[in-house]
RNA sequence: GCCUAGGUGGCGGAACUGGCAUACGCAUGGGACUUAAAAUCCCAGGCCCGCAAGGGAUUGAGGGUUCAACUCCCUCCCUAGGCACCA
């Protein structure tokens, strides 16, 4: 009998395929499925585990749902702007589009050997001129609503390499390369204006079918809270400090102020006898990152500026301090401080022995707040804010820095005119091509190397004619993610970013796998673009992913992420080499669930390679016997668990199956390897084949099941006494409480554990227990 | 520090809406087949006591609710993801 040979079968159909253009998804009269997976970044290192996982689960779901009778979208790209091929640039003098290139073939040849049933034909390349041209035009959509803007912001700066660093260049506050320590710069930035929208991306959430932590993680990064915005009077100065507080109702207790160390007032009211300590905080703060700043809370520190407001209740004076655990773009970036009714507040108000004023009591009703006492807070809430400010609702979400001091990313498609200010390029100028440079080096100013090619830089106003020059900034990397499944349902269009009959079609999408690590960046930041581009009536659907299914982590079998660094990476290539894509598929779907994080040790791998042998033989020696109910819970369990995507199960149900049924009809077992399918597409395609079929596996029906052949016709009931099992009896469906009772007392155990004690209660569970209370 | 999730045999994990904890797989032990090995097939145990029948304990720790808790509640410990320039 000839053995499963992977190394042949597998390929051979993944030709096939190819050839045959079987996973081309087409506009039909049929029902649409759009299923999508974040496209990967091509790396030099290849795809790695962490790929495998959401590009297999949302592989098996494509399949299923072709088997299902759904004309199925599952397309792939590349996200292949960024940080990694411009270092590689200037480090070893190779243009990135060509690195790029390199590393997509690559990552093609690994998805293709998994048996992946992407569309290849709608393939997209967010570096592509012809992509970015749309990436730059949805852009300027922005600009001319208004929703981007020019203004200061803060980057890591490294002063030895005199270059901007990314967060994740900066470690423990140092420059990765050169270990110098890293500063604060200012400089020009593009912000999108993604607070706009606030409301909206928190209004949206309500009517998605997403998991509720995803939903609740973004909400509280949206983080809106409802207060009031109060001004206080500064002693001797006729500038005011205005407070936001979600607490008016503490008024009376606020003894002292805080300002962030970056607020514009600090210099200003700042006393001659404080003016050394504050400017040296000030310094000190500049540089800690906002993490910093909040984690050290055991060590709150401040420095108090010599000025003094006017607490507009209590018309007492009360200090005003700097402390950096106020944060400068939250709010005002100034609080009133209340002691008693915050932590931080009185932790700072302890350290520095400031007064503290308790204002509410433990029924939540105010005190020493002179007319509002006795009032619920609530109450008195609504009442001080009227009197004493403006009510405010107040966001978390901060505008998004969408720009970036670097070479590889798509060019800002805006031309400064001296005379006529910004001005974007025209749409038949489109797309901005990136030039060709032969320096990646940074420029020392902070500015893009685009800077520096003056050839470039140097344009005509489209306006007037007149000199002007390029925008030299490029746009960050969530740029070409947060359209880029619009473009698959379109993707040669050269006239629209995407026809509006195929995106009605196609979007939104059905299901969206994903990483948990992505939940408030780049998942909110595209519905952002998608909720706009509803706005402006240019897509179809107000939201971009009705179901969204996110996945943990491939961890190393030592429970440690993946990293070259701890020398603990599993590469695919090997598995596929050594045991085939469907075991790999199989197994790293069998690992564990698929929301939570698994850990890839080698040994089980065995146990799906031998299942999959087992089925291989079963063919071989395949002969008809009888029909078996048991194929129709099998149907159910299968069909069920994808849907749920709980693949492991699914897995294991199928290992059960075939341990227990020894002989099948040749309906039955062809039933068996559709079901089989989506999880191993090429063994099954060849057995499909061996039992004489002409047609793919993959273009079959899903076969339906009974449910009245799920259905068992006895129940196991358990018999406890005092909440312990004390035996387990076979009954026919539905017996009642007096039938299992009756036999329940011939148990000779039972009988053991009842004798001389009097039944007090019974609690009887139909088809499952019976538990009898004793004294 | 803040937001979100998780902790079950030697290991990966299963368990409906509170109702048989440990399905399925790995590893382990025994047996069959074989000159032998591999492959395959069959069986077993899982922590403690017992030859066995059986009994007891057990789902990160401690407490609570309930006839009954992996599941619900409280306190604590540990791990993972995110914290806005990695994507």
């Amino acid at each position: 009998m000839e053995l499963y040979d992977h190394k042949k079968i597998e390929p051979k159909w993944q030709k096939t395929w190819e050839k045959s253009g079987l996973y081309h998804a087409k506009e039909t009269k049929k029902p649409k499925k759009y299923v999508l997976i974040e496209f990967p970044y091509p790396s030099g290192e290849g795809l790695h585990m962490g790929h495998l996982r959401p590009f297999i689960a949302g592989d098996v779901y494509s399949r299923f749902n072709r088997l299902s009778g759904f004309e199925t979208l599952y397309p792939i790209g590349w996200d292949a702007f960024g940080l990694p091929a411009e270092n590689y640039a200037i480090k070893n003098k190779v243009h990135p589009s060509i690195s790029t290139a390199k590393n997509i073939a690559n990552a093609k040849r690994q998805l293709m050997s998994w048996g992946t049933s992407f569309d290849w034909s709608r393939e997209i390349n967010t570096t592509d001129p012809e992509y970015y041209k749309w990436t730059q035009w949805l852009f300027l959509q922005f600009y001319k609503k208004g929703l981007a803007y020019e203004a200061t912001g803060l980057i890591n700066w490294c002063p030895k390499d005199k270059t901007g660093l990314a967060n994740e260049e900066v470690v423990d506050g140092c420059c990765e390369r050169c270990g110098t320590p890293v500063e604060k710069k200012e400089l020009r930035q593009w912000y999108l204006k993604i607070t706009d929208y606030a409301e909206k991306l928190l209004e949206g959430l309500k009517t998605l079918n997403w998991p509720e932590p995803v939903k609740i993680q973004q909400e509280n990064w949206i983080g809106k809270s409802e207060g009031a915005e109060i001004e206080f009077e500064i002693e001797g100065s006729n500038s005011k400090i205005k407070v936001f507080t979600t607490r008016p109702d503490t008024l009376f207790g606020a003894t002292y102020m805080v300002l962030a160390p970056e607020h514009p007032l600090v210099e200003q009211i700042t006393t001659e006898q404080q003016k050394g300590m504050v400017e040296k905080y000030v310094n000190e703060t500049k540089n800690k990152s906002e993490l910093q700043r909040s984690a050290l809370e055991k060590e709150k520190t401040g420095v108090f500026t010599g000025a003094f407001a006017i607490n507009p209740a209590t018309k007492e004076k009360i200090p005003v301090w700097i402390a950096d655990y106020v944060l400068g773009n939250y709010g005002t970036g100034a609080i009133m401080a209340v002691p008693a009714h915050d932590e931080r507040d009185m932790e700072f108000a302890k350290k520095y022995k400031l007064p503290i004023k308790t204002v509410i009591n433990e029924q939540g009703k105010l005190i020493d707040s002179a007319q509002y006492n006795d009032l619920d807070w609530q109450e008195a809430k609504k009442k001080i804010t009227k009197d004493f400010g403006t009510s405010k609702v107040q966001y978390k979400l901060r505008d998004w820095v969408f720009s970036r001091q670097r070479y590889w990313g798509e060019p800002i498609p805006l031309i400064h005119c001296d005379k006529c200010g910004i001005v974007a390029v025209p749409d038949d100028q489109l797309p901005v091509k990136l030039p060709d440079v032969k320096d990646y080096e940074p420029t020392g100013t902070g500015e893009s190397p685009l800077a520096a090619i003056d050839s470039w830089v140097n344009v005509k106003c489209p306006n007037c004619d007149g000199a002007a020059k390029r925008e030299t900034n490029t746009m960050p990397q969530w740029a070409g993610s947060s359209w880029y499944w619009l473009r698959y349902t379109d993707p040669t269009n050269d006239k629209k970013f995407a026809d509006k009959k195929k995106l009605k079609y196609w979007t939104p999408v059905d299901v969206y796998f994903g990483g948990m690590e992505h939940t408030t960046l780049h998942l909110l930041y595209s519905r952002f673009w998608n909720l706009f581009l509803y706005d402006q009536k240019l897509v179809t659907t107000k939201e971009a992913y009705a179901r969204r299914v996110p996945h943990g982590i491939v961890l190393a079998s030592d429970g440690e992420k993946m990293s070259k660094s701890r020398g603990n990476v599993v590469n695919p290539d090997v598995i596929v080499d050594q045991y085939g894509a469907d075991t790999l598929r199989m197994y790293e779907l069998f690992l564990g669930p698929h929301d939570t994080s698994v850990s890839w040790n080698d040994q089980g791998i065995m146990g799906v390679k031998r299942f999959l042998d087992k089925v291989w033989r079963y063919n071989q020696v395949f002969e008809a016997g009888e029909e078996n109910k048991e194929i129709h819970k099998l149907i159910k369990k299968i069909s069920t668990d994808i849907e749920q995507f709980k693949f492991n199960t699914a897995i294991a149900a199928f290992m059960e199956f075939l341990n227990e049924n020894k002989q099948l009809s040749q309906a039955n077992w062809e039933s068996f390897l559709i079901l089989l399918a989506p999880f191993a597409p090429h063994i099954t395609e060849e057995l499909w084949h061996q039992l004489k079929h002409k047609d793919s596996i993959h273009e079959q029906a899903w076969p339906k099941f009974d449910e009245k052949q799920v259905v068992n016709n006895t129940s196991t009931i358990v018999i406890q006494v005092l909440g312990k099992i004390r035996a387990t009896l076979e009954f026919p469906l539905h017996a009642t409480q007096e039938e299992v009772k009756e036999k329940a007392m011939q148990d000779e155990n039972v009988k053991k554990y009842l004798e001389g004690k009097e039944i007090i209660k019974e609690i009887f569970v139909k088809d499952r227990l019976i538990n009898f209370v004793v004294k």
